[in-house]
DNA sequence: TATTGTTATACTCTATAACTATA
DNA sequence: TATAGTTATAGAGTATAACAATA
């Protein structure tokens, strides 16, 4: 506005949708992940990665691309950077694969890091006591389920 | 998974994460508002600032910024495009801030991207059908709000 | 032919620091 | 002292094109 008395004072057209809306809430509530990440040194993504690769043993850097939405070329600084720390290694699968697991210390950062993010979690759900978290869930759900990955 | 015969199908202990839902549907929802939006020529970011100059005359670029959460270093190129494309212009107000406002193209843009963005939101809850979208809104408002913006 | 992993590259978004001019 | 606008810069995230080796 142009009344120096008020300049916060704009009109918002766009706060009652859907779509600002949830992009906002995603913002926040990575904002929030990666700050409580800080004290693992990781990043959101290679946290998310490590509990991939608990849960899925010997897998290939390219399942994980593709469950995770990330490209092939984008895995590849990624799951260096996992090396490089000395979380992950690599063993040869079939000349051209390679499996990829967690090493002892990659095991204790991945237990770390789902602690982390299952604490961010509770205390985002605590934000939304008295909203239907199933409901919020399920409708998300809906949403991002009508996305085409195609490379990975 | 190391089995060829089934590359696809990981064990995915991420996915019923709220955060993680929260994020692939902004994603999904982005994707789909900037595939809409490509017949304009506007990336979301430069058709909602377009829009919210509408509802605000005159307003700065600074309090776009506060609005939507964009720092006042990144409005810089913002704006020069929106102006290099003929539909925004500055006025000075009092010295050392300008006032905006949209040219005449810059009207008509901005009534073209508000109704790509408004038919895109309701093909959005077109995929809601069944859910509680007012729930999932107030949801959403309830998470965001938890923002904290300083510089802006 | 299709897939894995890789390199190089580019664009967007976001962030900080520092500067000028003005209130 | 605080604010508006700017510049430069850096780090993430994401995208494509192209290549070698392998299935």
């Amino acid at each position: 506005m142009s009344d120096p008395t008020k300049p916060h004072s704009l009109t918002d057209p766009i706060a009652p949708r859907l779509g600002y809306l949830l992009r906002r809430a995603s913002s926040v509530m990575m904002g929030g992940l990666g700050a409580a990440l800080a004290q693992t040194g990781l990043r959101p993504v290679q946290a998310t990665i490590l509990i991939v690769l608990n849960a899925n043993p010997d897998c290939s850097q390219s399942d994980i691309g593709r469950l995770l939405g990330i490209k092939r070329a984008n895995m590849v600084p990624l799951i260096a950077g996992l090396i490089d720390k000395g979380y992950v290694r690599k063993s040869p699968m079939d000349g051209r694969s390679q499996a990829l697991s967690l090493t002892q210390s990659g095991q204790a950062m991945a237990a770390m890091a789902d602690g982390v993010m299952t604490a961010h979690e509770a205390r985002f759900e605590m934000l939304l006591d008295g909203f239907d978290k199933d409901g919020l869930r399920a409708a998300l759900m809906a949403l991002a389920e009508r996305a085409v990955d195609d490379d990975g």
